[in-house]
DNA sequence: GGCTCCGGATGACATCTGTCATCGTCCATC
DNA sequence: GATGGACGATGACAGATGTCATCCGGAGCC
């Protein structure tokens, strides 16, 4: 018998997953949760086999989740479960320890499956991902240019960029330039949209 | 008995559901499909009493499928069920005919209830939701400058959007300006944030 | 008929962005 | 000790963006 923790803020999704998997028998959910900062807690509590994560969700975001449990209950094995094949997720949900990766698109059946084998210890990972994964490459951006890219979503000005980094406006400018050329865009809007799709940021 | 249809695109999520809803003995799931553009044979295939719709699918949006059901088949109460609490959303859905609006941060038993209700030709709306829409007001953009603004996403340029929308570039600058007005902010990128989250767009 | 509002356009202007060359300081590495 | 890269900065410049005044035609309304 399995023991899992389901952690996924969608309460819905949360009791539908249950549901499925409560479905085989060699699988048992022993408890929910839905924030992040609510797993752990939960995990020292319960003491699960798997620890079936989302990515998104208030309070701790999952892949933060990942790292903290890979270090505080290393006994733990973590599959991420994501509605987002996010090629930058599956390369730091790597990083952070989890074993598992599955995107909310596959077939239902391959659940229990990819959560019986990560029991075993195996590593299971969307195929189709990681080969994205792989062809989006190593990030060619330096730190500083990411943390500019970042503070620029939502429509920061440079100067709004600039205050909050503490650096002068034509250093901004400068970094913002340089990442533009390294994702071949012509502006900072499409910089942004090509790094966040290739699992640069 | 309910005869239900469920459309959602994501597989894993889609199976959880039949999964929760099968747990109702009134309930009964005759079909389930993955994109948008496969709902309508299906519904005129199965003749479900309610029709369970996310809206981000591949194929054709959830709100565009409801409001040609509504068309086709009328005698069927549509339900969306969406990820997203995006106020324009609501909207959308109203005004395209559904019945029932769900976000999937609701309880899990509150689906099957909400089904049943909607089944009954009740209006069953997330009150939360319900309050910011109404919050959020009319939307003040004009239609060309909801237009633009829709195809400045992702970082177009002005000269791409003039393209695209068979306009001048200096009218495409005036409907930006006037929406960036509109929104109180001070560029394209802030005003399409704002715009979004009110569901202006 | 006058009024307003939307769509579409032009031209002028100020400001913001993006590019480039150049400089200096660290720090790692060979 | 030299080389190279990341970090930070400045100045100059071209081009993109945002603002404003102004114009026209059509639709709807009093």
């Amino acid at each position: 018998m399995i023991r899992l923790l389901l952690a996924d803020d969608q309460h819905l999704v949360r009791g539908a997953l249950a549901a499925l998997l409560a479905l085989e028998d060699d699988l048992e959910v022993v408890a929910e949760v839905g924030r992040g900062d609510e797993v752990l807690p939960a995990v020292l509590d319960h003491q699960p086999d798997v620890l079936l994560l989302d990515v998104e969700m208030p309070g701790l975001d999952g892949l933060a989740v990942a790292a903290t449990v890979a270090k505080e209950a290393p006994r733990v094995r973590v599959m991420i479960v994501t509605t987002f094949g996010r090629a930058g997720y599956l390369r730091r949900a790597m990083e952070a320890g989890a074993l598992g990766f599955v995107v909310k698109d596959a077939p239902a059946d391959a659940l229990a499956d990819a959560v019986r084998r990560v029991g075993r210890g195996e590593r299971v990972v969307d195929p189709a991902l990681a080969a994205q994964t792989l062809a989006g490459g190593v990030s060619p951006l330096t730190g500083r240019e990411r943390d500019v890219l970042v503070a620029a979503r939502g429509g920061a000005t440079v100067a709004d960029i600039a205050q909050r980094l503490f650096l002068s406006e034509g250093t901004v400018r400068n970094y913002l330039s340089s990442a533009i050329a390294k994702t071949s865009t012509r502006n900072r809007a499409e910089a942004l949209r090509e790094a966040e799709e290739r699992g640069w940021l």
